[in-house]
RNA sequence: GCCAAUGUAGCUCAGCUGGUAGAGCAGCUGAUUUGUAAUCAGCUGGUCGGGGGUUCGAGUCCCUCCAUUGGCUCCA
């Protein structure tokens, strides 16, 4: 007999070689339907998988990350065998589950699968689903996975066997269709209620720009249609608060044939932001010690050839210009600048930290598959700074920085995200990072130690270093799930070497200072992108551009209007009036749309009162109130960065 | 840059197998002076992303370029 061991501490006696799916049996029906995997021992197991040795198990259902991921994995295993029903000779690569799914990339040969098939394949997946095929395992040895595989023609599923070892290979095979796959799977297709094929894309084998791209089908199942009907509504949502969307509804950015593909053109209201944010962001940093400096846009060919960048980074700068016989670039950093202007004076130690900031405009080449909204642009404004520090007073800065990470993003309520510390890889040393071993090595166990002191929660990404160190990159996620890089915050004991930076130490001899390169708020593109999808729309009253709308019944109120608009501009409380000969229903409508906070209405009960109505945006009629309350109630969330 | 899809009025979209563009909203004009999410009527507005081709005839078919979107790759 072996012991098996269940979440809540329980230990029950089975034989050995029992499963997954007779366990949970014996434990409770319900248990066993809800069921998709077990963790035994750590090890994700399919239900059907003999448990041969005493264990801990946990049953993982719809419900556990895990499970969502057994089921879309064995979902990925579905579409292929009706991709191979329905288009024989197709080849297979990788089908793994993913956050919001599934994915195959399949080779299928002369045949192109386009969004016009995957009805078709869905359709196919619902039959084979509905004939309740069993998943099984089954472990093979080398060399008959690579005769099936030989057999069947299929180089990428070759190539994947050549990396494994013997004796670790397992086939699962569902109704006609095998494949090479560690599982684990759901028990059987019939699970699979519902299917979505969402879309077919190429992707390069391996995720190797220089393989050969293959189609791409991405989907998503559920076990139940209403799971799927949800979803739907969920994605319908998402698009919604859709930065794009959002950002032309309340004019807040535009984009232009005639200016170019990633060159945004900010409105008023979206430059009226920006300049909020600018002005917040100035004086925090003011407080925190940084002093703002100034640099052109562009720069000669000599700066970037002593920063680095031009070996390492000309790709994604914009083509040079000849002026004068000598070659200048748009800067796509502040950094060789801000550097120059650290050499400007002679510096001592008694001067460090000398942090530099500055709002600055760069311009980078993104490929153009790159560009994205406002989150890939090709002109951009950084919340940049740049601190000189010594080695000593290194630690203390980059937590400074830190915190000021954390209270940006307090102010602006992002709970949710990520530090990753990326390191550099030894090999590329000299090709993708600068040459200097001992350095990388020293300064990434600097970052280490704080961020393990602070106790901030980080992952460490081998090989996504900057060229001139090791950086710590924030993840967040947006309202509507998209992830991206917000705030950076980078090493660079590489340029202070190559420009010779340095101060005067204590034994009046010279030192090369650190720089740390960060942009807590990223750049304003992507930041503003980031907030519209945050709030949809509904900025905090601090930063719209206009706070509240009054709006009056009939003419004979727009001078109580306008009085009430003076006394709130008093305040610094900005609003418009709605004077148009319009019903008080549509005015309400317009100003709703706009995503204005406040809205006041004004009739003949309030001239006569002296008071006004009050409304929220979203929410409706807040009732009567002085105009002083009414200018309280809106100064205290101001103050308070609401 | 690569694979694929899309591109019709300021916005959202319709336009069947080729027969020379249509709606709603917005805008303008007029009437309406209105109490918590759309008052009514009339009008204006498009070289159908650009260029080329096939055809008696192209928004519709073909080629090409541009842009956008979904991915891949990349991302200081």
């Amino acid at each position: 007999m072996i012991k098996i061991t269940f979440p809540d501490g329980n230990i029950k006696e089975f034989d050995p070689g029992i499963t997954g799916m007779e366990i949970a049996k014996s434990i409770h029906h319900g248990l066993a339907k809800r069921s998709l995997s077990a963790k035994v021992n750590g090890e994700v197991y399919d239900l059907t998988r003999p448990i041969k040795t005493d264990a801990s198990i946990e049953f993982l259902s719809w419900e556990e990350k895990e499970g969502k991921s057994t089921f879309w994995h064995s979902s990925a295993h579905l579409m292929a065998e009706a991709i191979e029903s329905l288009y024989p000779g197709t080849k297979f690569g990788i089908g793994p589950p993913v956050d919001q799914g599934f994915y195959y990339d399949i080779d299928p040969g002369d045949h192109q699968i386009s969004a016009d098939d995957l009805p078709k394949i869905e359709k196919k997946m619902m039959e084979l689903a509905r004939q309740k095929n069993a998943y099984h395992r089954k472990e093979i040895s080398k060399k008959d996975a690579i005769a099936y595989f030989s057999d069947k023609g299929d180089q990428y599923k070759l190539e994947l066997l050549e990396e494994l070892e013997d004796g670790h290979i397992t086939f699962y095979e569902q109704g006609g269709f095998t494949d090479l796959c560690r599982g684990p799977h759901i028990p059987n297709t019939e699970l699979i209620k519902a299917i979505k094929l969402t879309n077919v894309s190429g992707a390069y084998w391996r995720g190797d720009e220089h393989n050969t791209q293959m189609t791409r089908v991405y989907g998503i199942t559920f076990p139940k249609q209403k799971e799927l009907e949800e979803w739907e509504v969920m994605m319908e949502e998402a698009q919604k608060r859709d930065h794009r969307k959002l950002g032309k509804e309340l004019e807040i950015f535009t984009f232009d044939d005639d200016v170019g593909p990633g060159l945004p053109l900010w409105l008023p209201n979206g430059a009226f932001i920006i300049e909020k944010l600018e002005e917040f962001a100035k004086k925090t940093e003011e407080e925190a010690g940084y002093d703002r400096v100034r640099t052109p846009h562009i720069a000669k060919e000599n700066l970037y050839i002593t920063s680095g960048h031009l070996p390492y980074y000309k790709e994604s700068m914009f083509p040079p210009m000849e002026l004068d016989g000598t070659t200048y670039y748009l800067k796509a950093m502040n950094c060789p600048h801000h550097h120059k202007i650290f050499d400007a004076l002679p510096r001592s130690y008694k001067d460090l930290p000398i942090r530099l900031a500055e709002y600055g405009t760069c311009y980078r080449y993104e490929k153009s598959g790159e560009l994205f909204g406002l989150m890939r642009v090709r002109s951009l404004q950084m919340n940049d700074a740049h601190i000189y520090c010594t080695k000593d007073q290194f630690e203390n800065e980059f937590k400074r920085v830190n915190e000021l990470y954390l209270k940006y993003f307090k102010t602006f309520e992002i709970e949710k995200y990520v530090m990753r510390f990326s390191t550099h890889d030894p090999e590329k040393l000299g090709k993708k990072y600068v040459d200097n071993p001992t350095l990388w090595a020293e300064t990434e166990e600097m970052v280490r130690n704080v961020l393990i002191e602070t106790g901030v929660p980080y992952v460490e990404v081998p090989d996504e270093a900057a060229f001139y160190g090791p950086k710590i990159d924030i993840q967040v996620w947006s309202a509507i799930g998209r992830e991206f890089t917000l705030a950076t915050n980078q090493v660079d004991f590489a340029q202070p070497l190559s420009f010779d930076l340095t101060y005067t130490t204590t034994e009046n001899d010279r030192a090369h200072p650190i720089v740390i390169h960060r942009a807590p708020l990223s750049t304003h593109e992507r930041f503003i992108g980031f907030l519209l999808e945050h709030y949809a729309g509904k900025f905090p009253l601090w930063l719209c551009p206009k706070q509240y709308a009054i709006l009056p019944i009939a003419d004979r109120h727009i001078s109580f209007a306008e009085s009430i608009k003076t006394k709130l501009a008093n305040r610094n409380l900005r609003g418009t009036i709605d004077d148009r000969v319009e019903s008080i229903g549509k005015k309400i409508r317009d100003t709703e749309l706009k995503k204005i906070p406040y809205m006041i209405i004004l009739g003949d009960k309030e001239v006569e009162s002296g008071q006004v109505a009050a409304r929220k945006q979203g929410e409706g009629d807040q009732g009567s109130m002085s105009i002083e309350e009414f200018g309280n109630l809106l100064q205290t969330k101001v103050d308070n960065l609401e």
